[in-house]
DNA sequence: CATTGACCTCAACTTAAGTTGAGATTTTAG
DNA sequence: CTAAAATCTCAACTTAAGTTGAGGTCAATG
């Protein structure tokens, strides 16, 4: 909100980059806190940010549209300059990467998807042989007594 | 772990049914706290389940295992059979739905796929137009002021 | 200089899906 | 019958990513 001030605009403060993110503070205060950025402090003892933050907390937007945790976040920022705004190679690096999470993501749920059209069609004589609903050991495995239950009449 | 005991098989105790689904006893007084299954007691107050919860549970398993959580799975389960084991009908019509929501969720991710893909070749003259970076909005609007900060120097 | 708005810290609360532990009771096996 | 194994309830703890509130301070404006 403070955007009018004619203040070097390098200095920015918790609700100067809030404004620009559209983050929270209290979201940016929890950030500072697990890392992810850093502030310097007045003499009063508020947060003042460098201009660089912001592309950091655009960057963090980012993995969360992406369901990636912030826990991955920091590692990647930990290649990341400290003292100057990100650049071009920097966010290469780190989309490559976040790009082979949702692929392998993509991947896996594809697996599952064609599990579960199987299950459509129902190729599974009896639910009891369905290998989705009883993945792999849950058959054969397990002792004595009766380890398959009787089947509900054939429906 | 009582596999071996004579007794009738559709009278299941916590412990047995932990054993036939792997899941842990815990777990099982959890999901019935969510109303999820169900059962009787004794006269000591212990829980007896009937067989079919053995299959709600491997329902409730693949769920687990698809990611989806258990208030969805609670709504499936509120057109299931109360009393006696869920049939293929049931099942078709569980994996046809949870389907449905695997396809949303891969095609949600293929799209952020896309989105990083074009990040990794940078079409974006700058960061500062890079629309990953700055989603819809965050450029235009937001009134006067220095709207965008000084690019870093083109790297 | 005083007021108002922005900011500070710290603790507690939130959701999801359970787990862990304490202490008491029940059931089963010998 | 007794001892061991299983079970019971209830409360507290866990992770992730913050939010909310209380009580107090800082900074900018009139």
């Amino acid at each position: 909100m403070s955007d009018k001030k004619p203040s070097p605009t390098d200095i920015l403060s918790v609700g100067d980059v809030a404004a620009r993110t559209g983050v929270a503070v209290s979201a940016l205060h929890f950030y500072e806190r697990q890392g992810l950025i850093a502030s310097v402090r007045t003499a009063g003892g508020q947060r003042r940010y460098a201009r660089h933050v912001l592309r950091r907390v655009s960057v963090i937007q980012v993995a969360k549209r992406m369901g990636i945790p912030l826990a991955e976040v920091a590692e990647v920022f930990e290649d990341l300059p400290a003292d100057r705004m990100p650049g071009k190679t920097d966010w290469r690096r780190i989309s490559e990467r976040w790009r082979g999470k949702l692929e392998a993501r993509r991947k896996e749920i594809e697996r599952m998807e064609s599990e579960l059209v199987e299950c459509i069609g129902c190729g599974c004589v009896s639910l009891r042989s369905c290998r989705v609903l009883n993945p792999d050991d849950a058959l054969g495995s397990s002792g004595s007594g009766p380890r398959l239950l009787p089947e509900f009449p054939s429906e």
